[in-house]
DNA sequence: TTAAAATACGGAAACGATTGCAATCATTAT
DNA sequence: ATAATGATTGCAATCGTTTCCGTATTTTAA
């Protein structure tokens, strides 16, 4: 394939051994500096590549981050893969990327795969179905470095980055109490997950201070299929106790939304004001009304991933991943969804 | 780190030898039936998990295929990702994803850094500003399997993945036509890229053969910031000689004319028809009013470039990759942003 | 002048898998 | 009974690095 000379070859036409190459390649003391520049130069004219699997197995470091996200097509999941890449690129690292498609069994098996060294360390942020949580709790005991994001594992004592979700949560309801809403509807993916239960939190106090109280049946969890998403809005929107707001807790519900209310008589923001976590800015003023959105702060999420891997996997002998929840704010953007009429 | 036994410990365990071992989980003829079983549960019982280090080294292959992208926040380049994974995953493969972010000189950054044999091949789109590729065609002569989808190079002789671009460029100027617009606007991502040349040849010969004739100040090339492009179709927008009709050939100059609209008082479909390409379905019909679009099989793509690449890697001796492009059809959805008035 | 220390390099053993070749043992054919 | 064959298994080399040693040469110190 492709050719390129190795170590070995590259010393035979230095007339030097293999371990003098190596080291002046690595700019060590033990070579005289003339040698070094011999060495370079010969380098770069024969093109030498080191081969990074020999140095892989050899310093068993893959110098690869392993990143694992419930799906691809999120601008949010997207600005946090840019965030990290744009740290873990400066120290020469890889990044080997899968998707869960919100799957947990396709999440086992990625994490299984990932057991044998082939990464580094994992960044990771759970699919909505993930409840038994023994595949990453195996992965943490054996010393395995993982960062959770967004969607976090509580139990497993390591570094997680959220945003500062029960706050958000909190706001975003208020927000929505102060437009003159008083029937509240809660979309989330899942119940399980953290950030499900963070935002809920923040609701259920924004509504209990407002002296409201939650309706269960303006609950939604997110089904597999954007059409039974779409069905589901729209059903409790023509319920006779159909509420007069919503918080999304998940962009795609915000989307859902906007197409059930299109299949219905109600006006946005006039029937129903409508507020949610949303990363993609460009279509959130686009939407018809423009979308009052609680932004993440998706590419900072992953560069504080990122800086906190790079530190423990690049310098000498760095602690364990500290068990703690570090928290970056969202900005609330107010558009036409949520103007009182 | 993570610890795992090895080949050796697993076999010291089992009091035989490592190639025998090894032999016995490769299933091997020349092992007996009654030790491979005992091989086996041993290994599931210890969880041994082979080196692929040591293996990629041995064996001169790395089981990882490298994708590089121009963007990751677009819903076309995910779907492909995502159609890429489908089938790798079920070979055992491995992605490495890149993003260029447009930019020639990381490309060019990655390229290099790709060539030591880290991926086995490469699937990619050209960053809009590669106009030399020498890196590209430096990497295909040292005989590293490289396929290009949707912007592809036409120089490198190997196997390309498009859509139907000149075909979508046609209809979509033809439809446009027929609804009665008679200034086209085309707004393109760069003059240099594969996808711009033929589209734009579509756009052209559906102009002539309605006996209208283009307008050079009615193109419109991409620049970096999303402000900068709103401002430029603004512009033209506010001209005397401004379009009746937009064909768009990027999704991200859709949406900068729905935010240089809003600046206006020109309203959509009534003063100025878009026809795009567009992959974000769902936010197409969200838009106001709902954007015809065409939609490039991004799924399919990505299936398709994987599928090449898996049979040329698994299969014993396949010979190179046959330099052809490969089409797959667009689909034109008509919504209100082209219906006549 | 000679011992000690510093400098610059080479030899060879890892890392963990795969595989060509040799070796052992049991079985079959002559 | 002996040679030949076949079925299993082990030994050792290999992939391309890095690095622990050892060694030769030069420099410094006494």
């Amino acid at each position: 394939m492709s050719a390129g000379v190795n170590l070995k070859e590259l010393a035979a036409e230095l007339k030097l051994s293999p371990s003098t190459v190596s080291r002046a390649l690595n700019d060590s003391y033990e070579i005289s500096e003339a040698t070094k520049k011999k060495v370079i130069s010969m380098a770069e004219k024969l093109n030498y590549q080191p081969n990074p699997f020999a140095r892989s197995l050899r310093e068993n470091k893959s110098k690869t981050i392993a990143v694992v996200i419930p799906e691809r097509i999120s601008s949010f999941f997207s600005k946090v893969v840019d965030g990290i890449e744009e740290i873990t690129q400066q120290y020469g690292y890889h990044l080997l990327v899968y998707s869960t498609h919100e799957d947990v069994d396709r999440e086992k098996k990625i994490v299984n795969l990932l057991m044998n060294g082939r990464a580094d360390a994992i960044i990771m942020s759970v699919s909505s179905q993930t409840s038994d949580i023994s595949h990453l709790t195996r992965l943490h005991e054996r010393g395995f470095p993982l960062v959770f994001f967004d969607r976090i594992c509580a139990d497993i004592p390591t570094t997680k980055f959220i945003t500062n979700d029960y706050e958000s949560g909190f706001e975003g309801t208020k927000h929505l109490i102060q437009q003159g809403c008083r029937k509240i509807a809660f979309l989330m993916l899942s119940k399980e997950l953290s950030i499900t239960k963070d935002r809920y939190r923040g609701y259920l106090d924004a509504l209990k201070q407002a002296g409201l109280s939650p309706e269960p049946q303006l609950n939604i969890t997110c089904a597999q299929e954007e059409e039974q998403n779409v069905e589901a809005i729209r059903q409790m929107l023509m319920s006779p106790n159909r509420p007069d707001g919503i918080l999304s807790s998940v962009e795609k519900l915000a989307l859902a939304t906007y197409h059930a209310v299109k299949r219905t008589d109600l006006r946005i923001p006039d029937d129903l004001k409508i507020i949610s976590f949303f990363s993609n800015l460009s279509i959130a003023s686009l939407l018809h009304p423009s979308l009052t959105t609680i932004t993440q702060p998706a590419f900072s999420i992953g560069e504080e991933c990122a800086k906190l891997l790079m530190k423990k996997l690049t310098k000498p002998r760095q602690p364990d991943l500290p068990n703690q929840t570090i928290s970056i704010p969202s900005k609330i953007t107010i558009r036409s969804s949520t103007i009182a009429v």
